[in-house]
DNA sequence: CCCAGATTTGCGCATTGTGAAACGATCCCG
DNA sequence: CGGGATCGTTTCACAATGCGCAAATCTGGG
């Protein structure tokens, strides 16, 4: 335990942890027995740690016992300092952005192996792209996804990539680790990524880096639209935006 | 350890909660002595499982050394399907509301001794009241916190009025304990409360209660106006679309 | 009603979480 | 500048708490 404890792990957490993302990767409410597989953990063991985090209502069960996730994540999440710095301080940034373009600017954080939508800022014309927040996208077919991927290195876009097969979800999404690879180290050496109809046919998307004080990938943010609207003249204002927004985040690049 | 178990209690896990809650009290971040007094718990054991929240990202360090609430709070606080749903649930009907009212509809969780603003459905004029997305108020000043007050019940109310001295806002606010009691009876009674220029001068709402399949208050629903312009008629409408997200959300009465 | 599978509970044990003490770092004051 | 105070971090020994096994109970389907 002394050399765990050096490390900062204490078992217990590392567990709950574990419990808590397993049950984040449903959206439907989950049986302790899917929990106990997905974690590796001793059925009651997972049973008694699941009932801890019910007591402090990280955790709640539905009607048939199921478990999904609890009220307190919404209001510890709510309470966030990086929420409410991040989305604060992106936000004017993507309306200006959304004005300037026309079109659809959205927020996203890493999760695991996608993107998650945090934040948008939609155009007032009733034709645009729209993702709703909340809603996930797999990494290598959005254009954040494919950066966070190569800032995060060849061994995680490996890792990534046996995770997931690399599923096709149209003609022209990337399937192959090497394509993948390549396309990675391009997007981070010119500091921007495109999503060139990977995601969705007839939807085209320029993504960019934003970072924190300590100099981490906080998140992604990027210009959705039609592909036949979309400008690469758009570029040099996303990479300033990018800029702009990480260095009020407290990044000194 | 076995009676422990049967209450679904585990140790660390109560402290793990306990430190996140102590973290988020405060809206800077905060110094291992001011966690250690704050929960009870010895520095070196704080410190030991705040490592642990660290390498969970949980909690985050600033430059200083200063603890704050993690990246993973939000991945998981946007996954949780309780917020999906009763965003999704309100959103339309508020956005309804806030067409025909003309004004800013709100939903609000309580978190401790404050309410905390989730969504809004702000109507388009320029002059309408705001209140942003994760922004707080006290309970004793806002209609819903009122409701949220009565419906928890009067040793509730005792504690909270103990807690924070009710102090004034304005010249309405409600600084006695005992006018809060007869307040929040007569809110609960009537099914909806009131806010008389409590919080701002010149703001007046109407807040509801919003509950859940379990028949637990899950949030509150609210309208703000400048005071001149806010309208009794709302008070059906209103009563109306808090049970209609009610129902949504399982609640049975 | 019976059976199989899932969940829950009891129990004993050893490993893991804990607090005290020691050490290190930093800041402030004389 | 040096010493003391304060805060944070690490080491260490120990006991209690988390854990897994096994049994009991529950639930749903045939």
């Amino acid at each position: 335990m002394s050399e765990k404890g050096s490390s900062g792990g204490i078992q217990v957490i590392d567990r709950a942890t574990a419990l808590l993302d397993a049950i984040a990767r449903y959206q439907d409410p989950v049986s302790l027995k899917v929990l106990s597989a997905e974690t590796g953990l001793h059925a009651s063991t997972a049973h008694r740690i699941l009932a801890s985090l019910i007591q402090n209502r990280f955790v709640e069960r539905d009607a048939v016992g199921h478990y999904r996730l609890g009220i307190r994540l919404l209001q510890l999440g709510v309470r966030l300092h990086s929420n409410i710095d991040l989305r604060a301080v992106a936000l004017p940034v993507m309306e200006r952005l959304r004005d300037q373009f026309g079109e659809s600017v959205n927020l996203t954080v890493r999760e695991g192996d996608v993107v998650v939508y945090i934040e948008k800022a939609t155009p007032n014309r009733m034709m645009h792209v729209q993702q709703l927040v909340g809603s996930r996208a797999p990494l290598h077919v959005t254009a954040v996804g494919k950066l966070m991927l190569g800032a995060a290195g060849d061994n995680e876009i490996k890792g990534y990539a046996q995770r997931t097969n690399l599923p096709a979800y149209t003609r022209n999404t990337i399937t192959t680790l090497a394509r993948l690879i390549d396309e990675c180290h391009e997007s981070v050496a010119r500091g921007y990524a495109l999503d060139n109809e990977e995601a969705e046919i007839d939807v085209g998307c320029i993504g960019v880096l934003l970072y924190d004080s300590t100099g981490s990938v906080a998140a992604g943010l990027s210009v959705s639209a039609p592909i036949e609207r979309r400008r690469m003249t758009w570029v040099d204002e996303m990479l300033a935006a990018g800029r702009e927004i990480s260095e009020r985040l407290g990044y000194r690049g």
